[in-house]
DNA sequence: AATACATATGAATAAATGATCATATATAGT
DNA sequence: ACTATATATGATCATTTATTCATATGTATT
């Protein structure tokens, strides 16, 4: 029994990478920043304005997010420009999104 | 510009419910779990045997799985049987193992 | 009732995390 | 060159988190 499901368990780079990416959607200030991004590009500024938080905390958490490709981010002299970057964890923000909303 | 931006804000009740699921889908221990449970209903022991690791831990988590609904237990005599009691979660975690194994 | 087995739980500890502070870097305007 | 503005970064600190250990609870068997 127990032979059979260990062959079938997951390999550890998968949940590795799984967990990364959920860890990431799993803070309420990137959750915010995903949400504040859908469907618009921002700068930091902005950003910093809408989420009412230090600069720095939103910048940390942008490098986090940058890291793992899912907001990129676009230079204009001085000011940085950020949009998401992942089609698919931008839908299953908004899937998850729905699910908590309504049942 | 900001003005309009903060009116779309998502609420703090909502934000905090899904980065409560993600965060519970954010660790390789229940991930594991998830995965294992997929499709079929295990007692601690053979989650526990699967998984290779302490039967405390394994135990923890679970509590913490089902705090969340996202697994449910059956008993049967000693033996107590887990499974899975969300089913959006679970597409969401297919769905997401999909986006990791391939592209 | 005594023992064995299955699971749960509380406390303790080490590691990870997120915000803040101070400061650095980069660019623009004067 | 100087100043102002926008963003990034490193260090620090408090909090959270996951595992482990020891032990408790619950159930079955003899």
């Amino acid at each position: 029994m127990e032979e059979v499901l260990k062959e079938q368990m997951i390999s550890e780079q998968a949940v590795s990478e799984l967990a990364e990416i959920f860890k990431a959607l799993g803070d309420p200030t990137r959750l915010k920043i995903i949400h504040t991004l859908l469907n618009t590009e921002l700068c930091v500024h902005d950003i910093v304005q809408v989420l009412e938080m230090g600069q720095s905390a939103v910048s940390h958490q942008l490098r986090y997010l940058r890291n793992l490709r899912i907001v990129k981010r676009r230079k204009v002299g001085k000011t940085v420009y950020y949009s998401l970057d992942d089609e698919h964890i931008e839908q299953i923000f908004v899937q998850m999104l729905q699910h908590v909303k309504h049942g």
